[in-house]
This record gives structure tokens, C-alpha cells and sequence, in this order.
RNA sequence: GGGGGUGUAGCUCAGCUGGUUAGAGCGUCUGCCUGUCACGCAGAAGGUCGAGGGUUCGAGCCCCUUCACUCCCGCCA
């Protein structure tokens, strides 16, 4: 009977001495010495040394073969003298004399060279030629480890009483959100499916139809711009829905397993346990300037707009009398940094468009910097209780109007964190961002318009609706942070009718339009829905930070590129006369 | 949609102030080599300097146009 192989290149150790195996992989690496040739035989568990001289038969034709040709070798295995061990690899104590082969697939000149060598590839090479990208060891154990961690999360989950579901992937385009990829229907002319850029609504709907406790990992099509941590065009998420759960039994389901994942894929890492501290979205842009705060970067930002208003600091003071703010960062230890340190974060503020970066050093003798000798004693004293200063500290100013500017302030936060290497690449420090508001005011109109996800659940519900300032109602939506990135977003869903024309009463929508454009769900929830919220995690980002990579491609095994272009398959691609035809699509 | 960067051998890159025949490492091919594991040694082939136009006695280098890739902003409920 034919057999392909007997063990895997991982698979030989030195007890194996002495049997007749079968290898099949890859021509790794070949090192040969005119009369005796090694051959590294590679395959998805590992590395073995294979070795012949010209008293074997297939000496000439070994010699030949090129690396990354897929060769099957009959041989025996053998212990290696002491001196000749290799302590790098897992097979290094034997290795296989090779008695006969067959090339099962003979490999071209490459384009690229598989095996490490230090130049990095080009990504657009990388994708090209994906195949040969993913056989490197980096790309393929980065693959490896997005299947082991959602192997980890499907057991995670359906432990804790979830079911997995599948959704549809040609369905209506949504009026909501990002761009969406359309797909022309045949049989409805001029009608167009879309991808669904999240299964929302199936999940609510899964709810509605009783299943209470619901998971996928689906499969999201956004057709929007990338960025190193956005994939281009589609994205796996981990997407859960429960019904009658309010949002901390929704944080209390999702925490452990979460945490529990990354002890699992991160052992040597410091992970911050559960219940992760939970900051609400305006004193997060307050405290971080952010929503996303890096909680390893132990700055923070305070307002002190008392401090300068009415002060003799005429720039500051103005800003905050015109309904500006000053923010500040007190930084440990850097008050005998040189001038130019100080002037290159200046120029960095100039750089952002900022009117540039004050500050105040406290040294021992005197408080120096440009604004030190504006403020009188009394309002330095105050402004150093307020910051906790020390003698050795040096605080920053940012000062302006809006929301730019609380940003801003989150920017200086995070490159003075990385410039005075306080940021502890070891930690996961999770955090939940709360109590998103509801709505925001349009800057160009002035009326209200839903700032996040006009289907989660005001807080207060109708009664917040029907009474409050639009612009003090909180939703129950929420966010989870890792490190400075956001790898959650949810909520607590709008599950009443009324309350669902009232909140987007309030956003300027006629009932009539509600009930066009979201037909489908409106109705569900006429028939008795139940009180539910989910949330979903981005798979990719996840997993790129456990693999501690920069972008999120080094975890797909074949992602578009940055154009939206998949260069191995080449897609987008023309279609023929007829397809169109078809699909009644007329080009021009 | 906007901004930055890059484009030179199969790959990764160097190329000075514009000046002779455009270089290196790896890969490829040829020869030598029986203990290597990034094997070693010797040699060879390999170039529309992204494309088009311009300036100049002369352009890989300067200018204009354009294309491709890449990073960022916008966008991503």
C-alpha cells in the first residue's frame, strides 16, 4: 500500500534509532559537500536532517532538487555522533539516511528565499506570493496560534452556556454604519444583497426567537480604508448576544474568558485580573484623552483651568474666560531634562497643529519654563497640590477649546509615557470604557444625532427620553481596552418599540421612517422580545496582540492589501459579458 | 478624498555635488569539497534605474506628469 509517511519531520528522537521511516515535506535547506549531502526536510511539526553520500543511489538526484520542492524519503534513522548534535532543534540528536525518494511536487527558482534570512520582504511580494510567505516560520506559527486561541474560545464558550450559530451572508444592506459591500441579485434587477458588516440584527433576532445565550465567530465586511489595525475590507469577530442580562452580567460573563485566554496565550505575561476597572467615557476623555486609554502608561491628565483663569498668563487665561480648558501632566523625574528635549515635544504640538507645549520644571531652587514666572506663588502652590508635584517633576500645558484638544492632550499623554519608557511591554491592562453618550450635537446643524449605536438602550430609558437633555442621556454601550486599543464594543440593546421611535424622534426621524428603514426589526420586537445585549471582540486584533505584532495582516493568512486587493487571487477582478448580463449591470 | 514615504539585478538594499563600463549581500547557474546545520571555496550569468516627458555637453540623481506599493489623516453606527 502506498503511504506517504510513517512520522512527521517533528516527530524523530533518539529512541527512534534504528527504524525504516517515511518523510514527506519540503526541501528546507540543502548543505552540500560535493560527495556527502545534508537535506532538511520540512513539514508543518518540524525540521529533520536527512543525509546521504554518493554510495546511495539517489545521490544525484537529491543534489539536484531545489529548495522547497516537496520530496517523500524512505531511510533510517540514526543517532549522531556527540559532536555532531544539534541542540537547536528537537530532532537535532538523529538524523535519516536517506535509502530512496520521490519528488512529489519539484519546485521552480524562487521568487523569494523561504528560510530565514534576515532581509524583510516587501509586502506586496509577502502577498503575492502568500503560500510561499505563509511557509515561513513567523507567518506559520502566527496562524497556528489564531487556530489554537479560537479552538480555546469555542470551548470557552460553549462551557459557559453559549451556542454557536451561523448568520447569513448575503443580506440587506444596512442604512447605519460603514460602507457596505453589495452584491447584485440576478433574479430581483436593480436589487442588491449586502455582506453584513456585524450579524447585529440576527443576533437580536436569535433573541427574540428564545436562544438566550448565543456566539459566532462571524465572519464582517466593512468597505472602508485600512489601517494597521484594521484589516482591509473584512474581520472575524468573537460575537456574543444574551438575553435578560443587564450590562455588568454582561461584564461578568465576558471577563473571565477573556482573562482566562490571554493566561492561556500569554502565561509569561502580567495580565490585570478581573473585574477590570471601569472608567466612564467622559472621564476617560478627561483623565486619558482618549477613548482608549492605555492604562500601562501610568500619566495622567488633570484639568487645571482654575489654576490659569484670571491669572497673568494672558494666552491661558483668555482660552479658559472664552470657554476654553487647560490640561496637565505631571512627568516624575524630568525637570533636569535638557532644553532640547523640552523644545522637541514643543515641536511636536506645533507639529500637530497645537499652539505649542508649556510647561513648568520644579527643581529645588526655582520653578522655571516660559509659564513658571506668569503665575504667582499662591496659584503655583495650588497647581502643585493638585498635581502631586515633587521636586525633580516637570509639568505640561495643553491648552484650547473642544474636543480637539482633550485629544490632543491624550497624544502628549501617550508620547511623553513612550519617550520616558514607562510603558511595561509585559502588561494586559484591560479596561471597560462606560456610559457612551447618547446622543452628540451635530457641529454643522446643532441638533442632537446618535453619537454611537442608535440601538442600544438609553439609560433611564423613555423616561430619560421624555425628560432630559438629550445631550446628558447615557446609553448602555461600552468598550473594552487593551493596551491603548479597542478590542470590545456593546451594549444593552433597545428592545421596546416606543422607546425606539421616541429616541429617534429626538435624532430628527419621522416614525414613518423608522419603520422604513428598520422594518424587519420593529416587527420582531412587536412579538414579544426580551430584554438582551451582547458585544463583540475583534478576533485579529486580539490575536495580533498576543503575537505582539504591529499589524493586523501578519494574522490573517490571506488578507486584502491596503488598495482592497487580494494580489494572490486577484481579486477584484473583471467578470464576463454574460455574468453582467445577468446581473443587469451595464458598464457606462 | 487628503498628506508623508518608497520604487535601482529574482529578493533586500547602497549609489557622494549631475560626470568613464551602475554596485553589494542573498538567490540562480557552473566547478571543487565526506559532518554540515545561515556549510565552505572559486567563477559566471543576471539591469528599459517603475513609466512618459523636460532641463543639460552629459540624468539612477534635477524639474513636470503619471503609475504602483506602503504608512498616516478622513472614514470605520
Amino acid at each position: 500500500m502506498h503511504q506517504y509517511r510513517t512520522h512527521t519531520c517533528g516527530a524523530l528522537r533518539a529512541e527512534n534509532a534504528g527504524e525504516t521511516v517515511k518523510l514527506s515535506g519540503w526541501v528546507h535547506r540543502k548543505r552540500d559537500h560535493g560527495n556527502l549531502l545534508f537535506v532538511d526536510v520540512r513539514d508543518n511539526a518540524g525540521i529533520t536532517q536527512c543525509v546521504l553520500d554518493t554510495a546511495s543511489p539517489c545521490f544525484q538526484m537529491l543534489e539536484k532538487v531545489r529548495p522547497e520542492s516537496v520530496i517523500c524519503i524512505t531511510g533510517k534513522v540514526l543517532l549522531r555522533d556527540d559532536n555532531t548534535i544539534n541542540p537547536k532543534m528537537p530532532t537535532g540528536k538523529i538524523e535519516v539516511t536517506v535509502e530512496s525518494v520521490e519528488v512529489l511536487g519539484e519546485a521552480d527558482v524562487l521568487p523569494f528565499q523561504i528560510v530565514a534570512d534576515t532581509n524583510e520582504l516587501s509586502e506586496e511580494q509577502r502577498l503575492t506570493y502568500r503560500f510561499l510567505d505563509l511557509r515561513r516560520e513567523k507567518p506559520h506559527a502566527n496562524i497556528l496560534l489564531r487556530n489554537a486561541f479560537i479552538r480555546s474560545i469555542r470551548e470557552r464558550m460553549w462551557k459557559a452556556g453559549f451556542s454557536e450559530f451561523q448568520t447569513p451572508i448575503l443580506t440587506a444592506s444596512s442604512p447605519e454604519g460603514a460602507r457596505d459591500f453589495l452584491v447584485p441579485s440576478r433574479r430581483h434587477q436593480g436589487k442588491f444583497y449586502a455582506l453584513p458588516q456585524a450579524p447585529q440584527q440576527f443576533k437580536q433576532l436569535l433573541m427574540i426567537s428564545g436562544f438566550d445565550k448565543y456566539f459566532q465567530i462571524a465572519p464582517c465586511f466593512r468597505d472602508e480604508d485600512s489601517r494597521a489595525d484594521r484589516s482591509p475590507g473584512e474581520f472575524y469577530q468573537l460575537d456574543i448576544e444574551m438575553s435578560f442580562v443587564t450590562q455588568s452580567e454582561i461584564f461578568a460573563t465576558v471577563e473571565p474568558i477573556i482573562e482566562g485566554l490571554f493566561h492561556e496565550f500569554a502565561p509569561q505575561a502580567e495580565i490585570s485580573p478581573a473585574p477590570f476597572v471601569q472608567i466612564p467615557y467622559t472621564e476617560s476623555m478627561l483623565t486619558y484623552g482618549t477613548d482608549k486609554p492605555d492604562l500601562r502608561n501610568p500619566l495622567l491628565i488633570k484639568d487645571v483651568s482654575d489654576v490659569f483663569a484670571g491669572s497673568d498668563f494672558g494666552i491661558f487665561a483668555n482660552t479658559v474666560a472664552s470657554g476654553g480648558f487647560v490640561r496637565a501632566i505631571c512627568t516624575p523625574g524630568t525637570a533636569e531634562r535638557p532644553r532640547s528635549w523640552f523644545d522637541k515635544l514643543n515641536a511636536f504640538a506645533v507639529e500637530a497643529g497645537m499652539g505649542g507645549l508649556g510647561y513648568i520644571t520644579f527643581t529645588a531652587e526655582e520653578n522655571k519654563g516660559p509659564i513658571a514666572k506668569r503665575l504667582d506663588a499662591g496659584r503655583i502652590q495650588t497647581l502643585k497640590e493638585m498635581m502631586n508635584v515633587k521636586v525633580g517633576d516637570s509639568v505640561f500645558f495643553v491648552c484650547g477649546k473642544g474636543q480637539a484638544t482633550a485629544k490632543f492632550a491624550g497624544q502628549v499623554r501617550t508620547l511623553l509615557g513612550t519617550e520616558l519608557n514607562l510603558i511595561d511591554q509585559n502588561q494586559f491592562k484591560f479596561c471597560w470604557i462606560t456610559d457612551f453618550p447618547f446622543y452628540e450635537l451635530d457641529e454643522e446643524t446643532g441638533k442632537p444625532v446618535f453619537s454611537h449605536n442608535p440601538f442600544s438602550m438609553p439609560q433611564g430609558e423613555l423616561e430619560a427620553l421624555m425628560t432630559k437633555n438629550p445631550l446628558e442621556i447615557y446609553a448602555y454601550q461600552f468598550d473594552m481596552v487593551l493596551n491603548g486599543v479597542e478590542i470590545l464594543s456593546g451594549a444593552i440593546r433597545n428592545h421596546r418599540p416606543d422607546v425606539m421611535y421616541k429616541a429617534f424622534e429626538i435624532a430628527g426621524y419621522a416614525p414613518e421612517v423608522v419603520e422604513a428603514k428598520f422594518a424587519g426589526m420593529l416587527n420582531a420586537f412587536r412579538y414579544g422580545a426580551p430584554p438582551h445585549g451582547g458585544c463583540a471582540f475583534g478576533i485579529d486584533r486580539l490575536v495580533m496582540m498576543l503575537t505582539n505584532e504591529d499589524y493586523i495582516r501578519e494574522v490573517i493568512a490571506f488578507p486584502l492589501n491596503q488598495q482592497g486587493m487580494d494580489l494572490l487571487m486577484q481579486a477584484p477582478s473583471e467578470v464576463t459579458e454574460q455574468q453582467l448580463r445577468e446581473l443587469h449591470i451595464k458598464l457606462r
